[in-house]
DNA sequence: AGTATTGGCGATTATTCTTCGGCAGAAAGG
DNA sequence: CCTTTCTGCCGAAGAATAATCGCCAATACT
């Protein structure tokens, strides 16, 4: 019989597919990722080693990027959450730009369409905190501006979740 | 010799300190949550049951609020990211509004301080469902419009850090 | 000084993770 | 249609880790 000589697995499993059993095992690990395989397992109606197995796989898929735990900013020293547009004139990613990246205040950076080139999150200790931050980002070339949205409560704040809504409600249009 | 009759703790530590070690500690789970006791000590210079003991009280004292694991949207079907800014006429956060949170598309939830009354972080699988999701916005009373920022590039995406910066550069003011 | 309390360490036990062999069901191939 | 091949799940065993305990040093309070 032929056997498999040309180095490719055996012809299945190009991309990885994600069925109901990944779905659940995944929604579980992101609101809760420190339950055994076992309860786990218990969860979504599979042995522990199959959910080992599972998520092992789902690790190297790229699927789970990790784990990670969720610390209380305000516990932390810094209460204060705000959200910063930067427009830039040309072309918002520079290098200088990556610089911030650095400081642990900012956690999030992503490039926008809408009126803005670049919009950050970041968590600082205090106004002053923030004022520098938005220093560094003004020191930045090409820098034209910038506009902060401070959080007054977060109402919510949590990981990427597996679910994804398929039957959107017909929402009562109010004429 | 008199005996701690008025239920209060022995007058110390009301508000739990972190000192350097849990400043260590943290840092090192909010960047891998899934390392074992030991290696955590021997990265901060702890044994492993100090290191245990350690995030016991961090955990309970809510300066660890879970651990989750970090997906990734892309591969679970959902690509889209996108910044929700809502505006609402008189007080934005309405009963109505609370609803949109049980879709696992939205992420993030705050009423900021800005030329906005709320801002969402959504993650869909595609431009309609997002186009569903702001149909449910606008579909709550008082909303009176909303403006959203798409995602173009996703360059910095973490949870909150344990670090603060407390000497901030001195920026070059450019003139 | 004396006393009480806290927090760290080493060692032990309990739990969990991880791997292994075997088996059943589903695709390819004759 | 039957065989072959492969995948994925399960139960069980071994390895690693988590969790607990008693003891000791350092600190704070009387």
């Amino acid at each position: 019989m032929a056997k498999n000589t040309d180095g490719l697995r055996q012809g299945r499993r190009q991309q990885p597919v994600i069925d109901a059993f990944d779905r659940r095992i995944l929604a579980a690990l992101a609101a809760d990722s420190s339950q055994s395989y076992a309860r786990l397992g218990e969860a979504v109606g599979l042995s522990a080693p199959a959910v080992h197995e599972r998520v092992r796989r789902l690790r190297q898929s790229g699927a789970i990027k990790g784990v990670h735990a969720a610390l209380d900013g305000a516990a932390l020293g810094k209460p204060l959450l705000a959200f910063v547009h930067v427009e830039a004139a040309g072309w918002g990613k520079s290098e200088r730009l990556m610089q911030v990246l650095q400081f642990p205040e900012v956690e999030e950076m992503h490039s926008v369409a809408g009126d803005a080139s670049v919009l950050f999150k970041v968590r600082t200790g205090s106004p002053q905190a923030l004022e520098a931050f938005l220093a560094q980002i003004h020191a930045v070339p090409g820098v034209t501006g910038t506009r902060s949205y401070i959080a007054l409560s977060t109402y919510l704040e949590r990981p990427v979740q597996a679910g994804v809504t398929d039957s959107w409600p017909d929402m009562p249009m109010p004429e």
